[in-house]
DNA sequence: CTAGGGTTAG
């Protein structure tokens, strides 16, 4: 009491100070708006002393004191000073300041844990400190924070205050806690304290959480039932949920409306209407929209890139890309991203990867995104090298393998599995796999490993894997795809259509348009293009691909007319034909022995359809060709290619010289596939096969000496039978079966039967598998006869057997198989590396073109 | 002294 009234020293001033103008006067001078003045903390501590000094310290000064300190980040002199008051009305504000000063910081915890101070003090919270508070609470995702503080709201009554519940909807949203939210947004209802910003906070949560149709729903509410008139961030929360709707006539009439309202000059409007139209298809009218605007950011130009991208026009990605560079927008990481996806997607690996050096000398720093952009670019073109390289990149760099930039996904060791599963490596990208423990494998891991298996390595184990996924969750349509690819290449015809019916099963809508047509595949490879025909007939929408996917299954199963039918019903009905359509018809007339109309349609398809022939195509005119004896025409054609002749077009030649016996030729064509240093196994085979017909051994024991010197490898043939306990599988002299006894008895009684009615074995065949002198009973022992045999022994009368081979069906195999079908009751339906025949009464399908 | 905003992927 009595210092109070005592003057300052003045020789107490600190020799130090720069300043000595504040402590030059007497303490009636050190008013508010000189304290504020002050640029340190430590000037505000000597002036906080030395009205301790003076005992001066009222609440007044206190108070300016205070927010002087928290201006100046010293919270912890703020809160010290703060704890010798009692609770006040106006003292709040200062922890209102100080909640927020953290928040405003990004160090919500330390928010928080000052509001449970001031609490813990018995200060009474107001309607300011409760934004604040949420804010805090929503931003580090704390319901349990939110909630408590909500609960104390209540208590002290500050609920029905708009600003505290607009911040609750906004707190709960952030929590996900959509029903919560909108729990809040009725309560304030009742209350009537709705403003815009409320139903912009609730038609956000809406947004936000996955519920786009209520977002429009409250939109209609908000404005035809309470007059609300939208703002800007109305419209940026509406506009996106449009967008996935596909609600472009909604979306033009909340353009229609920015555009009266002057919303539209709004940077984040513009961005949302050019993506809603982007992502509706309607890139023009992105593009106007685009255009117009006057204020553009990077986002503005990554929508555009994204449409464009999307719709497939590549073309205007680039242009964009260019325009962005010529006018130094700077591009983002996800300007980046978008650009190496859209080239990677388009199947050109090589310019991703251009894409993403420029990137990283641009200075952008890599994401998650860029990295599965850049891995899918790798995987397309099967460039491990490149693979590897960004896989180093990604545990080198501070990128997490198993988190997206969400944080909650697998995306980047899902895409390294499937790089390097698409680069031939299954069992690396199988390492990757098993290195992700099981509770942390999502559908995609399984989805890319399976399809790895179906496409690249073992389809069995794509199958095996694909039953032990259930163990864990639930396939997707992906999922779905991949394994019915994998049946389709085992010709499982009785798991395919299991895993039909579990598509029909767990349909939530249709089943999608390439899940069906990965089911037509699947029945015409398993050789039942009939159900093909019916999955085809049944779907609602059809594209090319399963136009063509039915084609492809008429033409490998000899019914070249109906593959005809089909090509042309495409072309009037305005499809796109590329390249693989012309091809799969060249196939299918080469399997019918349709050699006008192959040839017709192989010269016209530069005229009519636009499409250069490849080499593919001159493959299989060669095939087409050389099967009908016009090996001199085959050889010409060869000769008049307009590009060297890869090795492809060169065997195609030597197994038709191996079926008309044509030494020298088949000797050429061999030449020219070993000077193309191809080690094909299957070329040596033939070869030394033409030399076996003709009957030049010691021809056949160079062939076969020269490729154990190689070290080439006959693949070994294989067939396998589908019987009701599962599929069984046979090798060539096969007695591994524990019913060997059985087969082989009933295959030497056909064999023997079929004999009596005319049939003759062709010797010459015998020498596929072996090169020693027994040629005699070999015939016997093909993979192919012992798959029959078993199924004669095991399938019921009347039903077909289907029997699978790895490679072409030896000629032998197919003449006794075409007897046999006489004297069986069964269909024999047998698919080899190259198309299907039906044998039945005598007759195969393939009319001899195989 | 108070709250709310866009884009990229398998």
């Amino acid at each position: 009491m009595i210092r109070r009234h005592l003057i300052p020293n003045a020789a107490a001033k600190p020799h130090h100070y720069h300043k000595p103008s504040l402590f030059s006067t007497s303490p009636p001078d050190i008013t508010p708006p000189f304290i504020h003045k002050c640029k340190t903390v430590s000037q505000v501590k000597l002036i906080h002393g030395k009205l301790i000094s003076c005992a001066i310290l009222t609440l007044n000064r206190t108070s300016h004191l205070i927010s002087t300190y928290i201006s100046l980040g010293c919270s912890s002199s703020a809160v010290s000073l703060l704890r010798r008051f009692p609770p006040s009305d106006s003292g709040v504000y200062h922890w209102n300041s100080l909640i927020r000063f953290y928040g405003e910081n990004g160090r919500f915890s330390e928010s928080l844990s000052l509001f449970r101070l001031m609490h813990s003090l018995s200060w009474t919270p107001d309607n300011y400190t409760f934004p604040f508070v949420f804010k805090a609470c929503g931003e580090i995702s704390s319901v349990r924070a939110g909630a408590s503080a909500h609960a104390l709201s209540r208590v002290t009554g500050f609920n029905s205050n708009v600003f505290v519940g607009n911040g609750l909807v906004a707190m709960y949203t952030r929590c996900g806690c959509l029903g919560d939210a909108r729990k809040v947004f009725d309560e304030m209802s009742v209350i009537g304290v709705w403003d815009v910003v409320s139903w912009n906070s609730i038609i956000e949560s809406y947004a936000k959480l996955g519920k786009p149709k209520m977002a429009v729903e409250m939109l209609r509410r908000m404005t035809n039932e309470f007059y609300f008139r939208p703002d800007d961030i109305t419209l940026v929360n509406v506009i996106p949920p449009c967008a996935s709707l596909g609600a472009h006539s909604l979306g033009k009439q909340l353009h229609g409306y920015a555009i009266r309202s002057e919303i539209i000059e709004n940077m984040f409007v513009g961005n949302c209407l050019v993506d809603m139209y982007a992502k509706c298809g309607m890139m023009d009218e992105a593009n106007t929209v685009f255009s117009n605007m006057r204020l553009k950011d990077v986002v503005s130009w990554n929508v555009m890139v994204a449409g464009y991208s999307e719709v497939g026009r590549f073309d205007d990605v680039v242009r964009l890309f260019e325009e962005m560079r010529e006018e130094k927008i700077k591009m983002d990481v996800v300007t980046w991203s978008a650009a190496i996806s859209g080239y990677a997607q388009r199947g050109l690996g090589y310019e991703a990867l251009g894409v993403f050096r420029q990137m990283l000398s641009s200075g952008v720093k890599p994401n998650e995104v860029t990295l599965i952009s850049v891995l899918s670019g790798c995987a397309s073109v099967g460039s491990l090298m490149h693979g590897k390289e960004i896989h180093c990149y990604a545990i080198k760099h501070p990128i997490d393998l198993c988190r997206n930039v969400h944080g909650d996904d697998n995306m980047v060791i899902n895409q390294l599995i499937d790089m390097y599963a698409k680069c031939k490596e299954v069992d690396t990208a199988r390492a990757m796999f098993d290195s992700v423990s099981p509770i942390d494998r999502d559908v995609v891991t399984w989805t890319v490993m399976i399809g790895g298996y179906s496409q690249h390595g073992d389809a069995n184990k794509a199958l095996k894997l694909f039953t032990e996924m259930f163990e864990q969750t639930r396939p997707n349509a992906f999922t779905i795809s991949c394994a019915l690819v994998a049946c389709a290449s085992l010709a499982a015809l009785r798991v395919g259509k299991q895993i039909h019916a579990y598509a029909l099963r767990n349909q939530k809508d249709a089943v999608p348009l390439f899940v069906s047509n990965c089911l037509i595949d699947m029945y015409a490879k398993c050789g039942d293009i009939g159900k093909g025909r019916f999955v085809f007939d049944s779907m609602t929408e059809r594209n090319e691909v399963t136009w063509t996917s039915l084609m492809t299954g008429y033409g490998m199963h000899g019914y070249g007319e109906e593959a005809l039918g089909i090509f042309d019903e495409m072309w009037k009905m305005g499809f796109k034909l590329d390249g693989v359509t012309l091809l799969v018809v060249l196939y299918a007339c080469s399997h019918s022995g349709m050699i006008d109309e192959g040839m017709e349609y192989f010269n016209s398809m530069e005229t009519d359809f636009g499409v250069t022939p490849g080499p593919e195509h001159y493959a299989c005119m060669v095939d087409l060709l050389g099967r009908a004896g016009r090996l001199d025409a085959a050889l010409r054609l060869i000769e008049e290619m307009p590009m060297d002749p890869p090795p492809v077009v060169w065997v195609a030649l030597l197994s038709c010289c191996r079926i008309h016996r044509k030494v020298e030729l088949g000797e050429y064509a061999a030449k020219k596939i070993t000077e193309l240093a191809s080690n094909n196994d299957g070329s040596y085979t033939l070869l030394s096969n033409i030399y076996a017909s003709t009957g030049r051994w010691k021809d056949v024991a160079r062939v076969r000496s020269l490729m154990r010197h190689k070290g080439v490898k006959k693949r070994p043939g294989c067939s396998w039978v589908e019987g009701v306990k599962g599929t069984t599988t046979f090798f060539v002299g096969d007695k591994t079966h524990p019913r060997a006894n059985e087969i082989y008895q009933v295959l030497s009684d056909h064999m023997q039967r079929i004999k009596d009615i005319g049939y003759v074995p062709e010797k010459d065949f015998a020498l596929h598998d072996v090169d020693d002198e027994e040629k005699g009973d070999l015939l016997l022992d093909h993979s192919e006869k012992l798959a029959l045999a078993y199924g004669i022994l095991t399938i019921s009368q009347g039903a077909a057997i289907r029997i699978t081979k790895n490679l072409r069906v030896c000629g032998d195999c197919h003449t006794a198989f075409t007897y046999i079908s006489r004297i069986i009751d069964h269909e024999i339906i047998l698919r080899d590396s190259s198309r299907f025949h039906h044998f039945k009464n005598g007759m195969c399908s393939c009319k001899g073109y195989w």
